[in-house]
This record gives C-alpha cells, sequence and structure tokens, in this order.
DNA sequence: CTGTTAGCGCATTCAT
DNA sequence: ATGAATGCGCTAACAG
C-alpha cells in the first residue's frame, strides 16, 4: 500500500511537469497557435487519485469488475470535473473499430435516391451511436475498389453499398461481393440486382411500384387504367418488372391491360384515358404537360399515378399522386442489419417493406 | 551486423509463430467466422528484410531519410505482394490526425442546400484524401454541442458548419463559435448570419440573388420589371436583403421599381406584367400556377426570374430561369479552406463569388 | 544509410 | 476490490 501511493505521487508528479512543460512550450509559440491541452484517462485518474484501468473500468460501464461505490464516485466526478471524453482513435487502436460506417455510393450525391439512403443510414447509425463516413469513390467508375482499405485502414467497420442505377452503369457487382467477403468487410448491399435470400441483399422492388399504382386506383373504382411508359429495353429489367406489376394487378382483378408509348400519345389518345399509371414520374410530366397543351384536367378528365417520386414529383402543376419504393425505410434496415452483423448478433425477421402510396392531387 | 542478423531471425520466428497460431485459432472456430489476418507494416518489414522504421519512412515517401534504391525496391515489392494497406487508426494516434473532417448540418438531409454543401464538401475533401464524417447532430435543436466532442475524439481534423435556415430557427451562432474555439476546433461557418471578414465566415448573398435576377432581365431590354414576394416580415433579414438587391439593380439603372405581394395577384394585375423577379422559386410557382388558370402563356405574355433555385424550379411547366447563390461553390471553397487551416496553410485571396444564372425557358 | 526505441491513449489480462 | 503491465500499429527522435 505504501509502495503503491508514491507511485502515484511519481505519477502525479510527472503529470505536473509535463504541464509546466506545456505552458513554456505555449509561450515561447509566437504565433496565435493555441495548445489546448486534451484530457486523457492518466488526467482522470491523477484527479481521482485512482488508477488508469479503474477509470476505464468505471467509464465504460463494465460489469466484468466491481469497483467501490466511493471510487466509482471519485471517478466519475474526476471526469465530469475535467470535462473528459475519450479518445476513440486510441480506443479503437486497442479493441479495433472505430464506431463508423462507410457508404459506398455510385450516384450522383443529388440524386434523391442517394439522398434517401442517406437519410436513412445516417438516422439508423446515430442511434447506434455509430458515425458515418462517406468513402471516396468515383461516381465515374464502378469499377474503383478502392474502398476496401477504407475497412482495412479500420477506418470503418462495414460498408453500405449502394448500387448504381442498371441503366445508366455496367457494374460487376460480384467482384464487388468477391472483394469485400476476401477483405472480411461486414456489407450490406442497397438496389442489388443480383437473387439472393441473405439477410444483406436489398433488392428495389419495381414490381410492387407498379403493383401498388394499379390497385391503389382499382380500389378507387377505375376499371379501365391504361399503362403509359417509354418503348421497353429488353437489357434494362427494371422496365420490364415495372410492366408486369400493373399487367399482374390487372388480370389478378380481371381486367383489360392496355400498354402505350409516351411518345404515340396525342390529343385523341388522351381523350380515351380514365385512369393511367406511368411507369415513372418522368413520364407523368410528359402526360401532365400535353394535358395543358390540350386543355385537358387533371385529375376531373383522367387521374393518372406515377409509379415512383422524385424531388419535383409533388411540385408538379397538379401535384402528382405517386408509389414509391420506400427507399428511406430499406436504408434503415439494412443499416441496423450492418451493425447486427458488425457486432455478430443476429437480426430479428423482419416483414417485407411494400410499396407505398403519397398522395398528391391527380387521383379524384 | 551479426547482432542484428541475428534479432531479425528471432522477429521472423517469432511471427511465424504467430501466423501458425492464427491458423489453428481459424480451426478451432466451428462458426462461419472469418478471421482474416490483417498485413501489418511488421509483416512488410519482415517480407523486405529491413527494419519497420526502413518500411514507414519508405512508404511514406519522406524526404528528412534516404535509403537505397535496394532497399526502397524490397519494401515496395514487399508492401505491393502482402497487398499492405497502412492503418490509419495507429497512423492517427501517432501524428493526432485522422485525416478527416466533419460536416455540422443543422438542415434536413433532403434539403437541397444540404445536399449541395454535401456534394461540395465531400469532393474537395477527397480532392484532399480527406474524408467526410456526418457529425451525429440533431437538427431539431440547434443548441446541440456535442459534435464538438468528435474533435476532442480525433475523429475529425476539423468542422464545416453549415448554420441552419434563420427563418426556422433561432441558433447561437457566437456560442457555437466560442466553443469551437475554446476546444480548439479548426472550422468554416457556411450561412452564417455574423458579419466578419475572417476566411472562415462565408456568407449567402441573398443580395446578389436578386441584384443578378434583375440586372439579367434589364439587360435583356426590359424596363418594367416588378418585384414579387410574400410579406416581408423585418425579423428575417433574408426577406429584406433580396427585396433590396432587386431595388439597387433598378436605381442604378435609372429604372422604377415595384413591388407586389404575391397574395394580391389577379387577372387584372398579370396583365400589366411585363417581366418578373420572384424573391423565390415558390413564388414564382404561384405565379406560374395562375398564370396556367389565367390563361397567360409565360414567356410570351411576360418573363420571370426566380432568385433562387430548389429541385424542381426545372421542372415546372415552363421550366424556370433562376439566379442562384453558389453553394456548391462557397462549399468547395470552405472546404478548401478548412483543410488550410488544418494544416497551418495561409490560404490564397480567393475572389468573391458571384449569384449565378441558371437558364430554364421563363424568359423570352 | 539503417536500426532501435519510446510512446500516442486506451482496454484488458494478470497479479495482488 | 484494485493496480501494474502489455500491446494495438505506427512515426519520429535518437543512435549508430
Amino acid at each position: 500500500m505504501h509502495m503503491f501511493k508514491i507511485k502515484l505521487q511519481i505519477l502525479n508528479l510527472l503529470l505536473t511537469i509535463k504541464f509546466i512543460y506545456a505552458i513554456i512550450a505555449c509561450r515561447n509559440v509566437s504565433t496565435e497557435v493555441k495548445i489546448i491541452k486534451r484530457v486523457t484517462i492518466k488526467d482522470v485518474a491523477r484527479e481521482a487519485g485512482t488508477s488508469i484501468s479503474a477509470v476505464s473500468y468505471v467509464l465504460n460501464g463494465s460489469t466484468k469488475k466491481k469497483y467501490s461505490e466511493n471510487t466509482v464516485k471519485l471517478i466519475k466526478d474526476a471526469a465530469k470535473k475535467l470535462n473528459y471524453v475519450p479518445n476513440n482513435i486510441a480506443r479503437g487502436m486497442r479493441v479495433q473499430k472505430s464506431y463508423s460506417i462507410g457508404i459506398v455510393n455510385f450516384w450522383d450525391i443529388h440524386n434523391h435516391v442517394f439522398v434517401k439512403n442517406l437519410k436513412g443510414i445516417v438516422e439508423t447509425a446515430n442511434k447506434y451511436k455509430y458515425s458515418v463516413v462517406i468513402c471516396p469513390v468515383s461516381n465515374k467508375n464502378v469499377n474503383d475498389y478502392s474502398y476496401i482499405d477504407y475497412y482495412k485502414n479500420r477506418r470503418i467497420d462495414g460498408i453500405v453499398f449502394i448500387a448504381p442505377v442498371k441503366s445508366e452503369y455496367v457494374i460487376n457487382e460480384e467482384e464487388h461481393i468477391k472483394r469485400m467477403e476476401a477483405a472480411g468487410v461486414p456489407y450490406v448491399i442497397i438496389n442489388t440486382s443480383l437473387d439472393s435470400d441473405k439477410p444483406c441483399y436489398f433488392k428495389y422492388d419495381f414490381f410492387d411500384a407498379t403493383y401498388t399504382a394499379a390497385v391503389y386506383l382499382i380500389q378507387r373504382g377505375y376499371k379501365d387504367i391504361t399503362y403509359v411508359t417509354p418503348k421497353i429495353s429488353e437489357d434494362y429489367p427494371e422496365n420490364y418488372e415495372r410492366m408486369t406489376g400493373y399487367k399482374i394487378a390487372m388480370e389478378k382483378f380481371g381486367l383489360n391491360f392496355r400498354m402505350i408509348d409516351i411518345n404515340d400519345i396525342d390529343k385523341e389518345i388522351m381523350e380515351g384515358f380514365s385512369a393511367v399509371v406511368a411507369n415513372k414520374s418522368d413520364t407523368a410530366k410528359k402526360i401532365m404537360d400535353k394535358a395543358i397543351e390540350y386543355g385537358f384536367k387533371i385529375p376531373d378528365d383522367f387521374s393518372i399515378v406515377a409509379a415512383n417520386i422524385e424531388n419535383y414529383s409533388q411540385f408538379l402543376h397538379v401535384p402528382l399522386t405517386c408509389s414509391q419504393i420506400p427507399i428511406f425505410k430499406i436504408a434503415q434496415r439494412a443499416t441496423d442489419i450492418l451493425i447486427n452483423i458488425i457486432n455478430d448478433k443476429t437480426t430479428d425477421d423482419f416483414e417485407k417493406i411494400k410499396c407505398e402510396i403519397v398522395e398528391g392531387k391527380s387521383v379524384k
């Protein structure tokens, strides 16, 4: 016990010297640079008169060890008094974690798909006390794998991978996955085009988007519902899936389906419209522009639902009723699962996230 | 020299044991957890047959020390062979840096002002090999100062502070600044309401937005230009600044100014319009909706310029011509300056960033 | 030119 | 119940 006291005294002395030294250093600096003393666990230990490990245990609330009430109080008071903030770099160094996850994104930051994902990811991560890092990848080059170094770097504990639009980029998803797994990176993939029942794959259900739109109209009494889309390209499955969703909905309710190319629409065709499912907001906007041109009133002359939502959808001349893929919710869940994977927890069996209708004023 | 060789042998032996141990550990794990050996500087040193510090110096390209061409080659080859990625946590631990900057943002993530800032910040940071962290702050609570702990944590090296809209939040900017300075955090503030000529303050120039819009119309030959705005509230300086910008432009060119409340507009007033500066896109949209209602054609019957830009501005029935505060460029420059501050460099004297016109189809 | 070594701040195993 | 000692991976001052 005597020995211990002496050691503490020495520690005390050393730290005091360190302080004085810092002050001298400050005075020697002629510029305006401020040297702000960073309070460490050592300082807290000194202030509390305990050992460093006691501080670590108490402040981390570990249940493995018990300290006397008195010691605990001493340490907590000292930490508060010194305004102690644990250094997460050092902590991460020790426990091999950074408590942050990285976003690998190949969309333009301005795109609302990315923005909704970002919001879902940030909110969920923060809930778990994780922070979010934007991994520097080129959105011009979908074959950029440098983000994996971010994991090796230990700057991040896992990755939320947001796959790009399939129509614009040819991305080798398998290769990305292969490399992440080779490096042992915990990951989830949003907007994957791969079929897998692994919980870390999240597919956007374009089928459900048009299905939901059609059912919405059917439930409101419409029977004559036209599907309007640009020409469907075979090598772009999303378009095909959208079309099929509408088709299945119509079949299910015993209704006839009719598909029209947006470029073929003229005044005469429009006169025949009762209700329209547009494959996207872009298409709906084109229809709306023509409606204004020809003097049709929406929704008085016909109703319209778009099978996705865009930034501008609610700001069109007639605010658009849309069915939307719940990008935000999917991002939340993906992040949730990622953090569970990181912490080796099993994930609850979530129910499927379905498309939602956002009501505008384009349906009567 | 002999001594050194022996030491190397021992190091070699120890590392080999470590490897074997890791393999055994792997086999003992019955679950699917993969233990991925992380290659460290030690491994590279062993592979190259040099010391650890040699590897550090060579790989960091330090000019302070010279190593023989042979050694350099040996080390570089070894690093490549082992696919070595330096551990930035450890590096940061040593040099007290994280090479990442934090965004403190009180806007909704969905808001395009935030999104444009994000893009500017991310692109610039990456240019300097810095990564970007979204600091977890509540956008409901502008008195949340917890982000400062992120600096003390050393998870970030500096902060880009994006001040919220003044009309919606009462934020105590002075207090935020005081605390950042007290903690010694390098920072820049975007959208500040404070007047300061420090290079780390970035003010949005609402004055310039309407000024630019008015001048644009004047230069196209318009003389009768009306300013349309909602009622101006005195305690919301932005509105006043916008109005003044228009006013000064008109005075400068010897033209009469006329201001109309958006809520007072009817068909008769609209008939008198030749050209309009709208304080915002919201206002322009309202005018446009009324124009459609009354059967006016834009820009045939009158032209219109909005003194800001929104996500939807280009998607209105008539794409809107806008003057925009260059949020993206300001964010780029702010980030640039922040990183200069972090690295104690002086910043070049930048010229003022002026508002830009984004042409739509609402001006003849 | 090259190697040794002392920490950076913290968590944790071992010793008492 | 409490402390001491070690090391995570790396940089840089120091020693040849």
